[in-house]
DNA sequence: ACCTGAACACCGTTCAAGT
DNA sequence: ACCTGAACACCGTTCAAGT
């Protein structure tokens, strides 16, 4: 086949369709994602010359560019503020669940997702953290909602139990409800902020 | 070659020689620790008949039995006994960061960790929590302490800055200082233990 | 510029054949 | 039981050839 009077292929129908098999296959291949779009695999590397890193840089540039599309920032608190940006971005996260073991692992440099964590790196800023309790404020934040991320995707149950062999933990697992990592980032996300909170009050700021 | 009159391999020198590949390399190709052992890809399947996987499993039961070396139990406060366990499974993981990312994502069902998270849920259960609130404060060390895991395998610095598009990120990125990962999961450990205490006493427990 | 098919150097896994 | 080489169905990527 030649070449076509319009192009077949974009940058943002390549991101559409690796999310959409992330989705659901937990993962995506050069081949897969050539077929569902119509085209030789080869075909890609026109709209895409970095390849799968590129198009992996890609996705991870649409969540940060989704998660500040959410981050409408009203004048409240600073520890609102860190809620709101920690939610919208485990939100932005969870649409695609499978997406964060790709992602993981890997520096970031993308702009959209670097505008994000600016956005929150002002607002530690603003709330009175300096230096290094800004870096390690930020550390958290990133820790947490990743880490979080991460565990709403792993499958559930998280242990396979025997209840003669972990009875404790057996029993723990059998009370698990629905909801459980979303609740679980709810509390971490407390426990983050309360941290954040002592120390501005440790560095000397109420 | 024939069958030789002592076997070449046995799964402890699979096991010993994929983490020297993935600390090195930060991940393993069967072909590539076939030939680390001087050995064909196809031998490999005599001793694993589970393939890749389950020599993925095999290094996670390793890093399970090695945390729980470390774990002496002693007859210390609840909150210490968690950080004992944080802290040892901590160590065990990041004597090997590159392992995380490869061990994501998979359900847990190897004895050696099993083990270990039922240590966990039993320090949980004797400080008081129960039900839906131990598997809550199961979940909230457990991601804590992979989140950070991965915060310390990833690449420094987190982030690729530019002084003139971000320039607070920047700025931070700038006085990051060596130990940022550790000093982060100190005080994220903190953070937890502090969440842990609100939980019982909101549950009707000094 | 954009798509193709062929090619390259890899994967993980299976399996008959050897001892 | 344990190792081998050949084979299979995959990968990601490159590149000359077509329009």
């Amino acid at each position: 086949m030649p070449r076509p009077s319009k192009p077949r292929l974009s940058k943002d129908k390549i991101h559409r369709a690796a999310l959409e098999l992330v989705d659901r296959d937990q993962d995506f291949t050069m081949p897969q994602l050539a077929a569902r779009l119509g085209v030789s695999p080869s075909s890609l590397y026109h709209h895409v010359k970095g390849g799968r890193a590129e198009i992996i840089d890609g996705l991870r540039a649409r969540i940060g560019g989704q998660t500040r599309h959410l981050l409408h920032e009203t004048g409240a608190s600073w520890d609102d503020r860190v809620r709101q940006w920690a939610r919208a971005y485990h939100a932005a996260l969870s649409r695609h669940p499978f997406l964060i073991p790709v992602l993981v692992g890997e520096s970031v440099d993308d702009t959209p997702t670097l505008d994000l964590y600016e956005d929150l790196a002002t607002v530690l800023r603003e709330a009175g953290l300096r230096g290094e309790d800004l870096v390690l404020g930020l550390s958290l934040v990133d820790v947490w909602v990743l880490g979080a991320a991460v565990d709403a995707a792993s499958p559930e149950p998280l242990w396979d139990t025997d209840p003669e062999k972990h009875p404790v933990l057996h029993d723990a697992v059998r009370s698990v409800s629905t909801g459980r990592a979303a609740r679980t980032f709810e509390l971490g996300l407390d426990a983050v902020i309360s941290e954040l909170r002592s120390v501005l009050e440790r560095s000397g700021r109420p």
